[in-house]
DNA sequence: CGGCGCGTTGATTACTGTCAAACGGTGTGG
DNA sequence: CCACACCGTTTGACAGTAATCAACGCGCCG
């Protein structure tokens, strides 16, 4: 990995705890093989074994999954810095496919490396089962959302968690960020039909909390998309707490 | 623990991979506080901080976050044998409650006899990151099935998961087994209204697949009610892969 | 007996999906 | 340069799904 992309995860890891500098040079030695990908191209296929685990460095990726009949769900939205299919290490099968939102790019790094690493750095473990932890926080969140929410609040919810990851990995640009996803994508991320997602975000421009045109999101009132989404950011764990 | 309580924990973390004799005795030296609750009552409250980790030892707990207006929406049901809340010793601050379903009781392990364990062996730490990523599976599955899947799709694969999971720790009897729940219960799981519940519960019974009265449901065709819910278990990982 | 919790049913309302059509931007070939 | 196809967005009409409201039955327990 060269500068650029190890710093993400190095970021990532830190938000939570400091790495010693053995820590630090353990991860920058990583292997890694860089893949660029276009919009909706297969990172990981669903069903397939990976021999390396992919980590996102610039773009967004998707988690996504296939019914019989065609449908998709999407079950997680990833940014620079996130591991997307740590637990492939450990899991071995793919329960999910990886797709590219947008075009993007990530990191490959083989999963035997990372099982070394995890059998002689303790610390760094804990660190990188915390980032899975968290991972399965939003996860919940997302069932939250899915179960019991408006589908106005679902989509502010979604644009605040992006927001707050954003922000924390420091990609976001004032108070807007690129977001790529088609209308029908954002269905697959919602379970909402493209047509009911596109009633839905006129709605919710409606409000005045949120403008977005041309694949470009502006938060324009963060507390009150946070309040109406009933969005609290905690569950994210971006705050620092060393253990 | 005493034997039938660590017995649980040790089959769970043997299902995946084996334990070394010396692995089994810290498992078994681990402290456990063993508490009994009643059908609704808190085990763990959200927004706490525990100090302790809840196994379950018998009876179903599950995981529950309330919203503003009251409603609430569980995002996992868990059995004998889950570590229920593994993840509060990495976040601290717990993103849900956890709520008996039905009577239950469970074994609390201080989070400083397992974050010991796990500085001194990697091989149980990755058993137990494990656990984490399964139940992690298990909460990609439900978003699915909340976001794109019918009411009775939702409802058969909740059926398909819990009987495929206490079959595997052994406490299925034949073809059927206790669930507790109300409707109301039910419907916090699937995201639907009490009524709903008690309509699809009907359509349900009317395909012969399910048997479902008086808190006991019997599985009565597997093959076809996991057909009809896209039930696949593959994401269980209940097979044995050592690392 | 009477209240309470839970399950069940029917009527009504609200939400969401499907179908269909039109609009605008973009890239390609003639 | 224009015509055209393609993709994504937008809009309206309609159908199906699910929530809400209300009432009733049943068993349990004080």
């Amino acid at each position: 990995m060269n500068k650029d992309e190890r710093s993400f995860l190095i970021n990532m890891l830190e938000r939570h705890d400091n790495l010693s500098d053995e820590e630090r040079q353990a991860i920058i030695a990583l292997p890694a093989r860089m893949r660029s990908f276009a919009s909706g191209e297969e990172l990981v296929a669903e069903d397939s074994r990976p021999e390396e685990a992919c980590l996102i460095v610039e773009g967004f990726a998707a988690r996504a999954q296939y019914l019989a009949n065609g449908k998709r769900q999407i079950s997680a939205v990833h940014i620079p810095g996130d591991f997307v299919d740590l637990h492939s290490m450990l899991l071995k099968t793919m329960d999910h496919a990886v797709i590219a939102v947008g075009p993007c790019r990530a990191a490959f790094v083989p999963h035997g490396n990372l099982r070394r690493l995890t059998e002689t750095h303790p610390h760094l473990t804990r660190l990188l089962w915390h980032t899975t932890l968290v991972d399965a926080a939003i996860q919940r969140a997302w069932i939250v959302s899915l179960g019991r929410m408006s589908a106005e609040q679902q989509m502010g919810h979604l644009l605040c968690e992006l927001y707050t990851r954003l922000r924390a990995v420091g990609v976001i640009e004032g108070d807007s960020f690129d977001f790529p996803p088609t209308q029908a994508m954002i269905g697959d991320m919602l379970g909402m039909s493209t047509v009911y997602v596109n009633k839905t975000l006129a709605n919710l421009r409606s409000t005045g909390y949120v403008e977005w045109q041309d694949r470009r999101v502006r938060i324009v009132d963060y507390e009150r998309l946070a309040e109406m989404a009933e969005f609290d950011p905690r569950y994210l764990n971006l705050w620092r707490e060393p253990r």
